[in-house]
RNA sequence: GCGCGAGUGGCGAAACUGGCAGACGCGCUGGACUUAGGAUCCAGUGGGCGAAAGCCCUUGGGGGUUCGACUCCCCCCUCGCGCACCA
């Protein structure tokens, strides 16, 4: 057990309290400053931060304390996401009730984040299951309403028998539900939703609009809204001349290679074509053998298909050919039309199908030279297909779908595979939906007077199914706000992705009571400069957020696009190979790290183990690391104290201009320490602007510190010039270093006689005089071999320099007896030379 | 199956637009200080040969482009992630 640590305890204490005594990062809008909104993903207080936490906490915070440096004013805020299952198990488990659950949690988590020491504005802390936070959200929810964004419906829903409530499509993970696991089932409930397919195009063509996203969120956003462009045409039921089947296809083109059809087993006109007793009997036993299937069997690619003939025959509308007809698993109700033309020669799928069922199989594009597999799905020449023949298939594409719109027979059609945003949750702990049932008004948006529509606090939790308010009757009773008579409350909740779309926006102006936000703050402060969060939202929390935000510009509440500018995709931190979690007994708690090392410690380490984007496995060596390494400094920085510390406070609190040396230095041991330490500024600057690639901006600070003390080792006694270096180079290091480890370099900027927080100063800025060399080492190489080495002048003619190499003793060996074919000269880096027996 | 991304010492990882592979740190080895060291400091640390100078090999495997390849191109292997009957 190591003992001598510096007292981080104390010193990370005393300057929480003086930056929360000075109000340090509280902000507000001023015009005359730019501004720059750092935010993280708040968390939900499920209990304890752990290690896992602190790494999107702690990038966040070395982003907002860089930008003060640089001069902007910084929105950095922090709260609360809830609302949610835990604190409803919870109670239902432990008999605890979810506001004192979720209270207490938010108590202690705010505690373990002032520990670390973040740079909150914490007077914007915000809870979203306080009434005056979702009561806008009640207010949004009816505006939505009567635009008709949201809607309720009756519907096949994914549910999770465990969680006894609605997912969205989103929140349904291979089959799976997101939070717990469980394998969902479907269900046909009554549910609202959001139109979020409205938005389809528009969220789609903003992916190619945010330079400031890692490219694979983009990609996992562009392929859940699913764009695929077609037509949609019907398809005549052979002598039923009132019955046609409408379909959707990507490939108009193939329609003359149409060998059957198929509708999906739910489809509504499948008891329409339906013939007699038997056949009717036989659909009801292939429905009920496929609904028995879960939805993973359902839409796994690799099983079988399932299918039945019925009787039934449709007509191909360009050759009039009448083809069979099949009710198939493998077509989907909710996609498109429910019902597809089968192509075999063209589609994969369908050769599948046609296959097994010994359907003929139509080619009506020219496969390539060789083409020995079976669906053919590429570009070609068009064979088979009547007045298509000979055009390619981007041409056939057009000219088909031109002749069923110039028919009247069909029209181009774009389809999504993005569905509707289902909002309800038959649970307790969430936001209320404040719509009521009248008999004589109908479903009734509740008055916005009257909002918000709180939640009641006496209810009792069972987790048995059914919305828990159903059954608080004081909730469910009540007035109809348009008639004056008795009504019903919807007793549903919002799901809790609801309140995580908009709480960017309430940090602008949290305490608002007019509104959701204040217009003017949240003009100044929006959009989020640069967001910081987990990858698994790539396409849940972040897709909401961008839909809500469109949503409420078109409500004209804000003019911004898009919430979001830049996003910082942090890994995950792993222990033991797996995600650290509750459920599996691997985490490493802040406290337990904070106690033992220190919070600067524990940042420090997560900062250096990896770049942030990736996985970063928990270390319990590693940590060792950053401990030694900052009481490294600190023993440095104290044993220097009074010899640094002397004349180091500027005179009048106005900050020193770093960027010039009070001295140039006149020895070349000097010139090159200084040259280290404005090469680390540079290379420390860009490593956090630039890649977010904090784990090398540490080991150069790391570089720096080692430098110091051999600086200070080397030399032979205090001159006025090596006091000015070192001074220079020991406020660099807790400069480039207090955005990563706040506590000990304040403290030590202060005992360095500096009156004034570290964090008021400014950025240390590069001096170009002190990066110039005189000399470089240039590297010889003998046919890619490094023989040699040479120190020339900078910038020395190539000539100059190809003659030295030729010339060097531990060269020329290499070179006798073989012809030089060539030498290559790379200014100031290496000559390669060339050689030939 | 399709689409991305990644494979570098014992470990976490560096390497700008092709130009000294392995920065920085962990671990390990030896030494110093010490009653002690799990503190601190010094030295060493990719592999092989060698007393040393030095030489040879080395970025998943194979080929290619180039004076020169971790970096660019082609094929293959492994791992991770995403999508997964979306017509």
């Amino acid at each position: 057990m190591s003992t001598d640590r510096y007292p981080f305890r104390e010193i990370e204490a005393k300057w929480q309290r003086i930056w929360e005594e000075t109000k340090q990062f509280r902000v507000h809008e001023d015009p005359s400053r730019p501004k720059f909104y750092c935010l993280e993903m708040f968390p939900y207080p499920s209990g304890r931060i752990h290690m896992g936490h602190v790494r999107v906490y702690a990038i966040g915070d070395l982003l907002a304390r860089f930008k003060w440096m640089r001069g902007y004013n910084v929105l950095h805020p922090m709260g609360w996401d809830a609302f949610g299952l835990p604190a409803e198990n919870a109670a239902i488990e432990h008999g605890v009730h979810p506001v004192i659950w979720t209270y207490e949690n938010i108590d202690y988590m705010r505690s373990q984040l002032q520990k670390m020491g973040i740079s909150y504005d914490w007077d914007r802390e915000l809870a979203t299951c306080d009434p005056t936070y979702y009561k806008w959200e009640q207010l949004i929810f009816i505006k939505m309403l009567e635009r008709g964004l949201a809607y309720r419906k009756r519907s096949t829903v994914n549910w999770c028998p465990s969680c006894q409530t609605v997912l969205a499509n989103e929140q349904v993970e291979d089959g799976r539900c997101w939070r717990c696991d469980s394998e969902v089932t479907l269900r046909e409930i009554d549910g609202w939703f959001f139109k979020i397919t409205s938005y389809a195009e528009e969220l789609l063509a903003w992916c190619d609009r945010l330079p400031g996203w890692p490219e694979r969120v983009l990609t996992m956003q562009r392929n859940w809204i699913g764009k695929s462009e077609g037509a949609e045409f019907d398809l005549r039921v052979d002598g039923q001349p009132d019955l046609a089947i409408r379909v959707f296809t990507t490939r108009p083109d193939t329609v003359f290679g149409m060998t059957y059809a198929v509708l999906a087993p739910e489809h509504p006109l499948v008891d329409r074509v339906v013939r007699d007793g038997a056949e009717r009997e036989a659909v009801a036993r292939f429905r009920a053998e496929v609904s028995r299937q879960s939805e993973i069997e359902r839409t796994a690619a690799d099983r079988p298909k399932r299918g039945l003939r019925l009787s039934a025959k449709v007509v191909n509308p360009f050759n009039n050919t009448p083809v069979p007809l099949f009710i198939a698993d493998y077509v989907l109700m909710g996609y498109g039309t429910g019902a597809i033309m089968a192509v075999p020669g063209e589609d994969e799928r369908d050769w599948e199908f046609a296959e097994q069922h010994g359907l003929p199989i139509i080619e009506t594009v020219t496969r390539p030279e060789g083409w020995t597999g079976k669906a053919y799905t590429a570009d070609g020449v068009k064979i088979n297909s009547g007045f298509l023949d000979g055009l390619s298939v981007a041409e056939a594409k057009r000219r088909a779908t031109d002749w069923l719109v110039s028919r009247g027979l069909g029209a181009a059609r774009v389809n999504y595979r993005l569905r509707d945003w289902g909002i309800s949750r038959q649970r307790y702990w969430g936001a209320p939906i404040p719509v009521l049932y009248c008999d004589v008004d109908g479903m009734v948006p509740e008055a916005e007077k009257n909002l918000p529509v709180t939640l009641p606090r006496d209810v009792q939790l069972s987790g048995k199914g059914g919305s828990p308010l159903a059954s608080v009757a004081s909730f469910v009773n009540a007035t109809c706000p348009r008639c004056g008579g008795p009504a019903k409350r919807e007793t549903d909740t919002m799901d809790t992705f609801v309140e995580s779309s908009w709480y960017f926006l309430r940090y602008c102006s949290p305490r608002h009571d007019t509104g959701m936000f204040e217009p003017n703050a949240a003009a100044y402060w929006m959009p989020v400069d640069q967001y910081i969060g987990g990858i698994e939202h790539a396409v849940l929390h972040l897709l909401y957020a961008r839909f809500y935000t469109k949503v409420l510009r078109d409500l004209g509440l804000t003019k911004i696009d898009e919430p979001f500018m830049a996003l910082l995709s942090q890994g995950m931190v792993i222990k033991d190979g797996a995600k650290m979690s509750k459920s599996k007994g691997n985490v490493v708690s802040d406290d337990f790290v904070r106690e033992k090392y220190g919070a600067d410690t524990g940042r420090l380490f997560e900062l250096f183990a990896a770049p942030p984007e990736k996985d970063l496995e928990w270390n319990d060596q590693g940590i060792e690391g950053a401990s030694r390494f900052l009481n490294r400094v600190w023993r440095f920085v104290i044993a220097h104290v009074s010899e640094l510390g002397a004349g180091a406070a500027p005179p009048s609190g106005a900050p020193p201009d770093r960027s010039r040396a009070a001295t140039v230095p006149t020895t070349e041991q000097g010139r090159a320490f200084r040259r280290t330490i404005h090469e680390t500024i540079q290379r420390v600057t860009d490593d956090i602007e630039r890649e977010f690639h904090f784990n090398t901006a540490i080991a150069a600070i790391m570089e720096l510190v080692n430098a110091l003390q051999a600086f200070e080792a080397a030399g032979d006694g205090a001159t006025p010039e090596r006091v000015a270096l070192m001074r220079e180079a020991v406020e660099t290091t807790l400069l480039l270093l207090g955005p990563f480890c706040p506590h000990v370099t304040e403290e030590l900027w202060s005992q360095l006689g500096h009156p004034e927080s570290l964090f008021k100063q400014r950025w240390p800025v590069v001096d170009p005089a002190a990066l110039q060399k005189t000399e470089v080492t240039v590297v010889v190489q003998v046919d890619g071999k490094v023989r040699g080495r040479l120190l020339v002048d900078v910038d020395a003619a190539d000539d100059r320099v190809r003659q030295m190499a030729l010339g060097d003793e531990r060269v020329r060996p290499w070179v006798e007896r073989r012809r030089v074919e060539k030498v290559v000269v790379v200014p100031n880096r290496l000559v390669n030379i060339v050689t030939r027996a």
